[in-house]
DNA sequence: GTGCCACCAACTGTCAACAGTTGAGGCGCA
DNA sequence: TGCGCCTCAACTGTTGACAGTTGGTGGCAC
C-alpha cells in the first residue's frame, strides 16, 4: 500500500502537503491502539489529566484527540461525564454488519461496471492463503482488512472508501473480542473463490456475491445465520 | 418527530442525560448553519480568532467545534493552515449520490424482510403532496429529509441513521447550490408510488426501488443519466 | 436507623497568554 | 531588472491556571 505501514487512523484529508503531526493527532493514534489492543474496555473511561500526564502535554491536545476519536467512532463523550470506549450491542452489530456488506457489495457493483483492474484484489487472496498455511492469525486478519480496502478504494472516490472505514472500524471493535471459528484456510479460499468469481461476472452478480462472502462470514462470527431477507439474489444485470 | 424542531447537529450519543449544551455544540451548530446557508463558501475558509471574537468566547471551544464539524465531513483541517469548508468534485457528489442510494436501499430491504411499520413513509409522502401544491421548496427539502430519515431509522439501530446521516449531509452540501429542474409535484408523486410499492413488496424489490429512486432523482439533479451498471435488477427473495 | 443537607474531591469546561509555523513583502545585491 | 535572503504579520499549536459541575461522603436532626 502506501508508504507507511503503520499508517495513521486520523487521515488529514484532500492533500499531500500536510505531512506534519500535530500533538492531538499523535494522542488519538496512541490512545486508537491502545483501544483496539482492549487495554482500555469498552465502556472504559478516559480520564483527561491521566492521559496528559502519560502523554507529557497539557489537557488541550487530548482534548482535541478525544474529540478526533469520536469522530472515529470508537468513543463516546458526555458533557460534564467524560468520554468512554464504545460499547456494541449484537442489534448494533448485525447492522454492522450488514452495513459492511452493503458498502463492499456497491464497491464490487461499481469496480466491475466500470472495469477497473482486479489485480490487487488477486494479489491480496494469494496472500491470504499463504497466511492461512502459515496459520498467522494476525497476518491474516490484515490482509482481510486490505482486500476490503482496495475493493473500496479501486471502486469510487474517497467517499466511499471514507463511509466504509467508519463501518469497517467498529466493527473491528465490536469483534475484538471475538474470535472466528472457521479455520483460516476454509476463509482464505473462501476469498480465493470470490476474487474467481469477480474476474468473469456482472455488476449484479458480483454485488450479490461480496454482499453474501460478508453476511455469511459475519454472522458465522456471531454463531447465527444469515437472516433470509438480507439475501440477495443474483441478478443479472 | 423529536422534542426539538431544530434538533442539534452534534449528537451526543447513547443517553437522555445529556441536555446540558457545551460552547464547543453551541458554536458548531451555529457555524454549520451558516455554511448550509452558504454564507461561509465552499473552499472558504474559517479564522479562528475571529470566529472566536464574534461568538464571544475564547479560541478553546472554537477549536473543538472544529474539531466537531470536521467529523460532519463539513470541514477539514490542514495542520498549520487552518481549516476550510470542503468542497466536491463531480466524481465525489456521483459517489455520495450512490452511497445514499444504497444505503436507504438496504433499509428498505430491512425494513419489509422484519415487516416494520411503514404509516410514517405514507404520512410524509402525503405531506410532501401537500408542500408541492403549496409550491413551498424548503418544506418540501426538509419532508424529502424525513421520509429519507424515518427510513434509516425505522430499518435499523442508530448504526444505519449515522452512516445515512453522514453521507446524506455531505449530498447536502454539495448541492448547495444545485437545483433541481423537476417540478415539486413531479418529484412528490415519486415518493407517493414510493411508499405504495413498499407497502406490498418483498425485501429484494424494495431495495432496486429506494435504490433507484435515489438514483434517477440524483443524477437528474446532475443531469445526466443513470449509468446502466448502477440499475439493479428487481430481484425476487 | 433514616433521611436530608452541606461540604469536598475529582473531574470537565473555559480562558488568556505564549510558542512555533507559514507565506508574503521588502530589501540588498549581483 | 531579477534573484535570494530577511523580517514580519497573521495565523495555528500548546500551555497552565481558573471556573463550574457532579456525585459521593460525612455529619446532623429526627
Amino acid at each position: 500500500m502506501g508508504r507507511h505501514d503503520h499508517r495513521s487512523l486520523v487521515t488529514t484529508p484532500a492533500d499531500g502537503l500536510a505531512e506534519r503531526r500535530t500533538l492531538a493527532v499523535e494522542i488519538a493514534d496512541r490512545l486508537s491502539q491502545s483501544i483496539f489492543l482492549g487495554e482500555i474496555a469498552p465502556g472504559g473511561r478516559l480520564n483527561e489529566v491521566e492521559i496528559a500526564k502519560r502523554m507529557g502535554t497539557s489537557r488541550g491536545p487530548v482534548r482535541e484527540a478525544f474529540r478526533y476519536l469520536q469522530d472515529l467512532g470508537i468513543i463516546e463523550a458526555v458533557p460534564h461525564h467524560g468520554s468512554f470506549v464504545v460499547e456494541f450491542s449484537s442489534a448494533q452489530i448485525k447492522d454492522l454488519i450488514v452495513l459492511r456488506s452493503t458498502l463492499e457489495g456497491v464497491a464490487a457493483r461499481m469496480l466491475i461496471g466500470t472495469r477497473k483492474d482486479l489485480t490487487e484484489l488477486h494479489v491480496v487472496a494469494m496472500h491470504l492463503e499463504r497466511a492461512a498455511e502459515a496459520k498467522n492469525g494476525s497476518v491474516f486478519k490484515r490482509l482481510e482488512w486490505r482486500f476490503s480496502r482496495a475493493l473500496c478504494e479501486a471502486a469510487g472516490t474517497g467517499e466511499l472508501v471514507t463511509t466504509w472505514e467508519q463501518v469497517y472500524r467498529r466493527l473491528r471493535l465490536a469483534f475484538a473480542n471475538i474470535t472466528d471459528n472457521r479455520t483460516l484456510s476454509d476463509r482464505a479460499g473462501r476469498y480465493t473463490s470470490l476474487a474467481a468469481t469477480l474476474k468473469e461476472t456482472v455488476p449484479g452478480e458480483a454485488e450479490a456475491a461480496v454482499r453474501s462472502h460478508i453476511l455469511s462470514g459475519g454472522f458465522a462470527k456471531l454463531g447465527v445465520g444469515v437472516p433470509e431477507y438480507l439475501v440477495m439474489d443474483k441478478a443479472i444485470s
